[in-house]
RNA sequence: GCUCCCAUCGUCUAGAGGCCUAGGACACUUCCCUUUCACGGAGGCGACGGCGAUUCGAAUUCGCCUGGGAGUACCA
């Protein structure tokens, strides 16, 4: 049973949920899916001051987008509850007594003030900063001293006692399931402190207690985590317990080789849903950050990646967030869906235009002929204006360059002449337009030329849907007045 | 400053001593298809950071250098 692979996220609810993140949520879910263990879910709600129920409902939102399902958590609860950290405070100090009573802890009466002067002496030397230990062996007297000043001390884990109890080097190592063997001097390691001086514990102490006993087996992390591991390893050795394997993940560079932040674009979840982007899009696009399928097919649903993962096959190094693949891939997967899905997707894109103007067959036809070409859904908002209101706004460019040429004006003429009297079907329209382009062909006029000329008058623009189902979707009168409204 | 991590095309990566004149994807680019844009199809451009060492043989092992990232809190 103590077997059990259990892995967690442990979002601090300080912001969005960030889609690094998402990244390393995605990793341990792959790896619980993989071997049959359990995902947990932990908000650690511990600051208070950045913390705010909007950024929790995110979190959730966010992870349950992305399909990634926790097994116990917050909501769902499950046996190690509460899985929500600012309930777990009471828990806390019995561990902290535990590691005094042991002499692996001790408390610290230095005031902020007095701890700042022993690093500015440090960096003065040009020496690495660690705290000096003076409160290390005070005597009941000095302490009760203190204590009578006022004074309200903080508990710091003593490195050097726990480590010289279960290693006898002060070098230790871990085997870090993506990196390998990962090595640290402790000696260089300040003693830190775990429980602040208003009884609130640190996060380097709160997340051992919190994983230990929700028995997690495995943490998966980001790799600016691997200088906590070492002191984390020690607590759990202080504590008896059993150290989890630990994994650190690369991690997630912006183009300018910086940290991903607003600067560069979106950086939450939420954000690139906004956008347009299909979470399922999303999840795959992170999974290639590190990650590479054994068949070379990238285009996998996270179950299917799930059967293909391997921990220890993810590359270590970090990974810069390129957009050009995720557009590529959020178009493939905007092609996979099916009109009526799509069609719903894309109403929160065009809230500026009155769909009440189309009927249902309209609006599907509009959307099938403008899908194409779309990378993420907010582009339909651009694509779509002529199939809404009377008129149309021509472009300056398109006005001057196609439809004040001479050849157009006579297309357009030929047009309105002749389509007066086509019956309005698409089926029809697309024959009719086939004769139509014909003869100007023979006329030496070239068939995009003339299509160019319609377009422009029935668009505005030079590009767009297939112009057969614009015409049919706008219907006869509207393309009529358009068309002649651009002859002079 | 100190400590740790990392290092293959512009980007994500495959590669675990000879199979590599280094493979794939995105981007870029040429051509084809075509009523435009796009999609799709066929090509092209493009990398083992540097220097040593080990070896018959190194992208793959080792060392140094360089470069990038992270950590150095009574933040998480």
């Amino acid at each position: 049973m103590s077997e059990e692979v259990r892995v967690r996220i442990a979002p601090s609810p300080s912001g969005n949920l960030h889609v690094g993140t998402a990244r390393t949520a995605l990793f341990n879910y792959l790896y619980a899916k993989k071997v049959g263990g359990k995902f947990v879910l932990r908000i650690e709600d511990t600051d208070a001051e950045r913390t705010s129920q909007a950024y929790i409902d995110n979190i959730f939102d966010s992870l349950k987008a992305l399909g990634l399902n926790w097994d116990e958590g917050p909501d769902v609860g499950g046996p190690y509850g509460p899985y929500t950290q600012s309930e777990r405070f009471d828990i806390y100090p019995k561990y902290v007594q535990e590691l005094l009573d042991k002499g692996f802890a001790y408390e610290c009466f230095c005031t902020p003030e007095e701890l700042e002067a022993e690093k500015e002496e440090a960096t003065k030397n040009k020496q690495a900063y660690v705290y000096s230990k003076k409160c290390e062996n005070l005597t009941e007297e000095e302490k009760e001293k203190l204590r009578a000043e006022g004074r309200k001390p903080a508990i710091r884990f003593s490195i050097d006692k726990a480590r010289k109890a279960f290693h006898d080097s002060p070098v230790i190592h871990f085997d870090d399931l993506v990196k390998g063997d990962l090595h640290q001097d402790t000696s260089l390691i300040g003693d830190f402190v775990i429980m602040k001086s208003n009884g609130s514990p640190t996060y380097n102490f709160a997340v051992v207690i919190d994983d230990m006993l929700m028995k997690i087996s495995h943490i998966i992390r980001g790799e600016d985590h691997i200088s906590n591991t070492f002191k984390q390893i020690l607590i759990y050795e202080a504590l008896g317990a059993k150290v989890p394997r630990f994994g650190h993940l690369g991690m997630i560079l912006a183009p300018d080789r910086s940290k991903l932040s607003k600067r560069h674009g979106a950086t939450a979840v939420s954000e690139f849903v906004e956008k347009g982007y299909l979470t399922d899009a999303l999840v795959n696009f992170v999974a290639l950050l590190g990650w590479a399928p054994s068949d070379g097919v990238e285009i996998k649903t996270v179950d299917e990646i799930a059967q293909d993962f391997r921990i220890g096959e993810v590359s270590s190094s970090n990974s810069v967030f390129e957009y050009d693949k995720l557009n590529w891939m959020n178009g493939q997967y905007i092609k996979k869906l099916s009109t009526e899905d799509l069609k719903e997707r894309l109403k929160p894109f065009l809230s500026q235009y009155d769909l009440s103007e189309l009927t249902d067959e309209q609006y599907t036809r509009m959307v099938e002929v403008t899908r194409e070409p779309l990378t993420i859904l907010s582009d339909i908002t651009d694509a779509v204006p002529y199939f809404f209101g009377k008129d149309v706004v021509v472009d300056d460019e398109v006005q001057t360059t196609v439809l004040d040429t001479e050849t157009s004006q006579d297309v357009l003429k030929a047009f309105v002449e002749q389509a007066k009297e086509w019956e309005w079907t698409e089926e029809n329209l697309h024959e009719k337009m086939e004769v139509f382009r014909g003869e100007f062909k023979e006329k030496g006029i070239k068939p995009k030329v003339t299509m160019w000329a319609i377009r422009g008058a029935v668009t505005g623009r030079t590009r767009g849907a297939d112009m057969t189902a614009v015409l049919a979707i706008l219907g006869k009168d509207r393309v009529l007045e358009r068309a002649k409204k651009a002859i002079k």
